[in-house]
DNA sequence: ATCATTCTTTAGATTTCCCTTAGAATCGAG
DNA sequence: CTCGATTCTAAGGGAAATCTAAAGAATGAT
């Protein structure tokens, strides 16, 4: 499942995001309204984790904004305060279920899990790209139905390749994406090149060879 | 299925029955502790949603009379706070499943469901994966016609394992699932190394590998 | 109460991975 | 073509995750 988690709490965002991972989804973040917006726009999302209070705006309007132009992602509210209009007016607006900090990450996965199995939400757990596919519910990518024996950041690298194919991503937003917003990084991204020429490694030895350099600009994975 | 709907609060009492009863169950209702005890002794269930808050005493009560006579009913907790003690203290005394107010009908069944599929209850009582079967009225886990010893954590972890095949389990979820979400203890799980390590030695050396570790990740159980 | 079993903690060994480094290769502007 | 900037690649140190055995704590049966 693709999951955007849409939280101003760096931490709360990330624990978030590293349990959800290990239950083999494919987490994004946003840090601020403009962020969640932007991304809302953009992309497909199975899950929108909602936090009303938005540093530059309120959760609720990216909901309005969902709802307007009949994106069927589900949508969980995360409130901090248990204020009853912040609840009603979430459900009113079509968010399908509400929650409260503090919470318990487990609470949290039980909610998400009830909202994707209620139906339209549910479905397919693997990305699959021409030869390629991943199985995200074993974390694992097959290649012409061989399995490839990836490193955790390798595997989160090949599946944030496949679900923004044709895109250029730079260093920056692929060290963002993997490492969240770690600002004590901020200056050097040169380990990407590892962890790229590592990938393609192993992808160019099954014969995949998607990974393209643009150079001066980051990568994009696309087919010839 | 038989099904012992003990709540009383009589709306959502009969929306469950209800809702229940459409999926080709049988239902009866209490709507107090007292009626509850007496139905529990009188009849054999196969499921008792069971909420912790009865007008006359306590659900849990319920449950460990359950467990002292050694009925094999499952159980699942209804509570109307998400007090972790309630959960606890609920798990503790051997219920099978937990779920707060309020929820959605449609989780609740998913919940029944995945009691009522464990086997324990009702319906096939084993689960086979290749070489290994499991008994779960039993609680023996065989390889290849051979009884394992097992603890009852290792037991688990072999049901948890079976039941979600092929999916990468990590410490947290494992530990979730095996001890409840205890946030005190969040920052370590490294006891499940210890379990995990012992029940790998006891199927190994019936010749069964299937435990893999994913590192960074967690555990899944496949073949190769 | 006693004993056996099971669970958790502890600590050291081992494995795996990530980031750094450094030199080679490649690219693009002039 | 030349040169600086960017990217590639291999190798190694050190940190983190996992494994393992064994001892202490809790639990349960007799």
């Amino acid at each position: 499942m693709k999951i955007l988690i849409a939280e101003d709490e760096i931490d709360l965002q990330q624990s978030i995001a590293t349990y959800l991972e290990r239950d083999g989804n494919v987490c994004e973040v946003a840090s601020d309204y403009n962020d969640a917006a932007y991304k809302v726009d953009l992309y497909e999302y199975d899950l929108i984790l909602l936090d009303v209070n938005l540093v530059t705006g309120s959760g609720l309007d990216v909901l309005k904004k969902l709802k307007k132009d009949k994106r069927d992602a589900g949508v969980i509210i995360i409130s901090a305060n248990s204020s009853l209009d912040d609840k009603l007016d979430g459900l009113d607006l079509g968010a399908d279920d509400y929650i409260t900090k503090p919470f318990h990450l487990a609470e949290l996965n039980s909610r998400i899990k009830a909202v994707l199995r209620r139906g339209k939400y549910g479905g397919d757990d693997t990305i699959t790209f021409n030869e390629i596919m991943v199985d995200t519910k074993s974390r694992t990518a097959y290649i012409n139905g061989r399995a490839l024996s990836l490193t955790r950041k390798e595997y989160d690298l090949l599946v944030f390749f496949l679900t923004n194919q044709g895109r250029v991503l730079s260093k920056e937003i692929i060290a963002e994406h993997l490492w969240g917003d770690n600002s004590d990084l901020a200056d050097n991204f040169d380990f990407i090149y590892v962890h790229i020429n590592n990938l393609r490694k192993k992808m160019t030895a099954e014969g995949a060879k998607y990974i393209k350099t643009a150079y001066g600009s980051g990568y994009k994975f696309i087919a010839d």
